[in-house]
DNA sequence: CGAGGACTTGAGCCAGTTCAACTCATGTGG
DNA sequence: CCACATGAGTTGAACTGGCTCAAGTCCTCG
């Protein structure tokens, strides 16, 4: 498993799932337990939390930065199966190994459980245990979605849905950063991240940006930070149905299927 | 959701889950439960079982034949992004919409569960939903294996994965068709399913499959049927490691990373 | 027998990769 | 405080895997 919740789709932010922190509307008793279990840990960007196919003693939460979940093909070529953000679960609960590589992709900070732990917590508390199989739900959908980026869309298709999504994502946290005011977006992860996530290369995403804002549809601020300037047009672009639209008005949009 | 389990990824089979009937090793109370609310179903191939973004009233079985879970984007381009075979699970539990549409890949006979009926079942039996938690880890580690396989490799590899996962999956299942025996592998869909699934083309499926035969890796005995000739070389055109060793010698295998 | 569908084969093309050069920004040590 | 290394990002040019389109072949079925 992985997340109780992750970046990836437009899908799965209309989930009926609570998307927030694990102990939001939770029984006291639970509260205090894991409270009790957790334990803060900080790692730097770049350090592996959990290597692929390696005894992972604990889960947890992400309190801040990005972590990045990574495979690896033997012959070195990687792709990024979730990036998760504050909020968002991390780990392999009822398996001994995890089957991704967990890395720092920022500096993070994460609130860490003992698996054995968290697990009994599960048994104990089933609840908890239900809130976990419907996040696990919600991010087998995310997977189904970014299987459909990866099996059919074009890198600039790619590149859109992408900052549509961190844009939509960031707008739902309390504007601590002033970048997430009005139009902007902040790419939290490096290139070379974002290529592995995407499926593609560094230069194809700087290229596709480039032309982006060359066509008006955003404008460069630095290599992180970009303006949306023509938001229609980049979810145009993006190939899917605009994902406000599903968040806001579910009712309108039930109206145009019928 | 989707699946109790899927077929997708080499590590999918590894995991400690039951991958049989819902119904094994199952209290008997449930097990009378389950029979009272199922319901046989048949369609032909091509029929949808449920679209995307519809109301989903049930849930249920494979019993026969194999269902396809695919996603539309909406110019048209769609992914196969699982295939079901009998004993998988099939439908979205905890959500009146599925977020893909299951379709007949074949003739299917299936054994179909009130949505709303299986869902008391799993809040009166924590053991039952303790399954399903465990077959959605499942799921989603093979969806983590697919889009690493569509997101880096070539279409030979994705090829020789996918009739490796088939050998594997049918060596499972009784000999009831001749077919499995030896080296030999049944193709279960068409090559246009194929080409969903595997995110490519026929075109580029049938050139792949025919350079196969030309090296000697295997022979075609008819569109749906391939002997495989050189199972080493297979192995390694799919660009993953032995998938037969993780099954089997998992000692070894931690021995070998150790 | 002819129509239609599934699969294969061929030829040309193009999106995206690869490789290499270049621009910056940052940091380090003399 | 500068010289220089380092790494991230961009840009250019050439190449190529896989796609598209079009024409086959082969089977099945009415």
């Amino acid at each position: 498993m992985t997340a109780l919740s992750t970046l990836h789709t437009p899908a799965a932010d209309q989930s009926t799932t609570q998307r927030c922190s694990i102990c939001q509307g939770m029984e006291p008793e639970l509260h205090r337990q894991l409270q009790r279990l957790g334990r803060i840990k900080r790692y730097a960007a770049g350090e592996i939390i959990v290597g692929e196919e390696e005894e992972a003693p604990f889960v947890g939460t992400v309190t801040s930065g990005v972590l990045r979940m990574q495979k690896t093909l033997y012959d070195g070529r990687q792709l990024i199966v979730g990036l998760l953000m504050p909020s968002d679960m991390f780990g392999r609960v009822f398996s001994s190994t995890s089957n991704v590589s967990i890395e720092a992709a920022t500096d993070v900070t994460l609130c860490c459980y003992s698996r054995a732990g968290f697990e009994i917590l599960l048994s104990q508390f089933p609840a908890l245990e239900h809130r976990m199989l419907l996040s696990m739900l919600d991010e087998l959908e995310s997977a189904q979605n970014w299987m459909l980026l990866l099996g059919c869309q074009s890198v600039t298709e790619r590149i859109a849905t992408f900052l549509l999504i961190l844009r939509r994502r960031s707008a739902k946290f309390p504007p601590d950063s002033l970048q997430c005011l009005g139009n902007s977006v902040t790419i939290p992860i490096s290139r070379r991240d974002m290529a592995a996530y995407l499926g593609t290369t560094v230069e194809s995403i700087s290229r596709s940006i480039q032309e982006m804002a060359r066509h008006r549809v955003l404008s460069i601020i630095n290599p992180q930070h970009f303006r949306i300037l023509d938001e229609r047009r980049l979810i145009e672009l993006s190939g899917r149905e605009d994902p406000e639209m599903k968040l806001s008005f579910p009712v309108e949009r039930m109206l145009r299927t019928a």
